[in-house]
DNA sequence: TCATCAGGTAGACACTGTCTACGGACGCTG
DNA sequence: CAGCGTCCGTAGACAGTGTCTACCTGATGA
């Protein structure tokens, strides 16, 4: 097998670009063997059932994420870091809506858990790496981060379903995000 | 007409004991039909849509965490308030898990704003207080209130789905809770 | 008594995910 | 070269879904 999963790997990437152009809903199992030009019982030949191709298309997205986390700068003032990780992050939420929607949708990470550790791993230890740095006196700087990312998951969360305009009117969550941070990193 | 709206109420009544008992994927129109006795047309007499029967039974969930909300104890020091809200929410999502669910679902808060948002009035109000008596120097006690109902929001979410878990390995969000409570309200 | 009509039934439709039987092209072996 | 498997994709069936439509039925009011 000389090419092999050729077609797995366009399935992917015609749910990938289906989830980024109309969303959560379009990502049906048959909708994408139409757009990849196959039958719809081809995608079994690669993917068990529905869930795990829509799990490979999130690992995508994992990637994607930590792609970014990657490319961001983070040596200098750990509270700008912070911010920068931030912003980051609800951009991302913002930009690839579809994706983050799909990306913790709860039924798919039931059989990602692997996917998702590993793509939030290199996520996790810069935020461990900035909490230390930005509080120096935390006996554990793990579960600081943790409950920091929760806070940044829930913040774009609630944003982006427009939760939060309903109780602080604003357009931009800048503030809301300033104000979390700030509160985890004493000035 | 007398007895009105029986069926209605019927059917969200059946909706919120299917969801509490089998989780969000049981909850299809004619599975609820079929548990309250009727055909599967009968609901669209009182819902014009699916969505908007879930939306309903999510209006149920609103209403019990404002319940819960309401009946704490939050006169006293504000530490403590915003430790037990915070607990009341993680409770609520993990004893109520399938209806947590229900509430956060963004397709059925499109039509439900105004569901979700006189639910969620009471809920931010109490936060507000505790957020301004227990940092007296904060000049927008709204938008601090924002980020740490995000804060909670992404708490219960994360754990919940078992992300949490993969980086810091407890079964008890207790810590991470503590640790967001601490950052947002100086010792 | 009869007409109206709210309120529920039942069937159709297009769509979904999964399963199964089939087909055909490929490479390997005799 | 003939034949045989073995991938890999097709196509149809099946149960289930949400929505739409026509129909029926029983109570209410003139």
């Amino acid at each position: 097998m000389s090419m092999p999963d050729q077609l797995r790997a366009h399935l992917v990437e015609t749910g990938v670009a289906l989830v980024t152009a109309e969303g959560t809903e379009a990502l049906s199992l048959r909708e994408i063997a139409r757009r990849a030009g196959v039958s719809h019982g081809a995608p079994r030949r690669y993917f068990p059932t529905h869930r795990h191709l829509l799990a490979a298309v999130a690992r995508v997205g994992y990637e994607r994420l930590s792609t970014r986390i990657g490319a961001l700068e983070v040596d200098g003032d750990p509270r700008a870091g912070l911010l920068a990780l931030g912003r980051l992050y609800l951009d991302f939420a913002r930009t690839e809506r579809g994706m983050f929607e799909l990306m913790f949708r709860h039924e798919l990470l039931q059989g990602n858990q692997e996917g998702l550790r590993a793509a939030t791993k290199p996520l996790f230890a810069v935020l461990v790496d900035l909490v230390g740095r930005a509080r120096p006196g935390t006996d554990d700087a793990t579960v600081v981060a943790g409950a920091l990312w929760a806070n940044l998951h829930g913040l774009a969360q609630l944003w982006l379903w427009g939760s939060l305009q309903m109780t602080v009117d604003t357009d931009d969550p800048g503030p809301l995000l300033r104000a979390a941070i700030d509160s985890y990193v004493e000035r």
